[in-house]
DNA sequence: CTTTGTGAATATTTTCACAGCT
DNA sequence: AGCTGTGAAAATATTCACAAAG
């Protein structure tokens, strides 16, 4: 049995993206090559990242992108519903609620928490709603799986204890609070600073403009550069 | 002149939150042990991570918390700061202008734009909306570095050109759009349905919940688990 | 002729383990 | 006594290169 190295994982969620505009855009098959170039991904290693989970392509021909679709999102799990528990009804918590890509991939917003109670009672995108003391209880009635932390930090660490409470599995954390949750949780912070950073790096970093080793064309995630010490 | 890995940019900055917090704690010195455990990270890693750029560290002490932090912040560059565009007035707008840590990292939102006449010229945080047609004069004549997009997806290559025309390096896209940019023009995606899907994989993949080859305790964002085919 | 799937080779990253400094 | 900095080893990941399939 062997390991699955997360970076596949996370390529796959890439190549799932490209694939979808792909298909939006009429393509019906695409070579490891195509694929690879617009994930910014070494061809070899694209057919080596599937044979993780089997052989999806057809040799001389490619993939069929409709296919090749739906094995990734089995393997990810997208090709069933999941649902959310916001958390926060501010801004970010509406953004969030409005955010498109979201129901495509089939996430669903189950319920929206708020501790104001100006807020409580609200419609925003045509879901109530609720006070954050009721959220144990409405995500376990509901059985809810994944809850997003868009509260102020202060509150962040109560936000993820409630959603601990109440059961889910995975929470992201779109605070700049570092917040600790159980064993068994799932804990993503999603924080813009980090990447700020990450980026400045390459962008500042002593005279010597980063060149990337390998170019990661679409998305520029991943580049390397140069030692400057 | 050796090649810096990204994975040690990324725990970079990783690092500086946790020796923030640290700080915030009133503690002065750290060993590697202690900032690897908090930081997810095994503590060969984080000593071998600053020697790419330097020894910071005093043998049989460990590390002075307040000189790591400078530190670092030079070698990522945060150490001076730094003008953000913001495109998009919206809720996501608004989310992001009132982000604490942004300033906190020497980020400074310069000026935000919007295309809704109702917007231009409201206040956001103190901050007047411009007009997104002036972004490129704007940008150029203040010399802007940084823009984050902000707006409905469908706007979003609109807002990346006006950006690169206003000569900014790097650019935040927090659209699902997949935008493209010139050579040169860094970008970064950060989809909340990338991680979602990514997240997803550790939590149904096929029975077997996934046990990580290394934890990684206060953020979970890099596990691994056995293959399932 | 094209493109996959994959052994073998390479390259990179992580970890161990310990000499050496404070 | 405690912890860094680092060679050397181990573990991982990526890429090459080619046989086999359509």
């Amino acid at each position: 049995m062997n390991d699955i190295p997360e970076g596949v994982i996370e390529r796959l969620s890439t190549y799932l993206n490209c694939l979808i505009k792909f298909q939006q855009n009429g393509i019906e098959t695409v070579s490891s090559e195509r694929l690879g170039s617009s994930s910014g991904v070494n061809p070899a290693e694209v057919r080596r990242d599937f044979t993780y989970f089997g052989t999806f392509g057809k040799k001389g021909v490619g993939y069929d992108v409709e296919t090749l679709i739906q094995h990734i999102q089995r393997i990810l799990g997208s090709d069933e519903p999941h649902k959310i528990a916001l958390v926060g009804a501010g801004n970010l918590g509406s953004a969030i609620a409005s955010y498109e890509g979201l129901l495509q991939h089939g996430f669903h917003i189950a319920a929206i928490f708020d501790k104001d109670p100006g807020k409580i009672g609200e419609n925003i995108r045509h879901l109530e709603v609720f006070d954050i003391k009721d959220l144990p209880q409405i995500t376990k009635s509901t059985n809810i799986e994944i809850g997003i932390i868009a509260v102020p930090p202060t509150s962040a660490q109560e936000a993820a204890n409630l959603l601990v409470e109440g059961g889910v599995s995975v929470i992201l954390n779109y605070t700049p609070a570092l917040i600790s949750v159980p064993a068994g949780v799932q804990l993503h912070n999603t924080d813009p600073v980090q990447q700020l950073l990450h980026t400045l790096y390459y962008l500042s970093s002593t005279g010597d403009k980063g060149l990337p080793r390998k170019k990661r064309i679409p998305d520029g995630s991943k580049n390397r550069i140069k030692a400057t010490h």
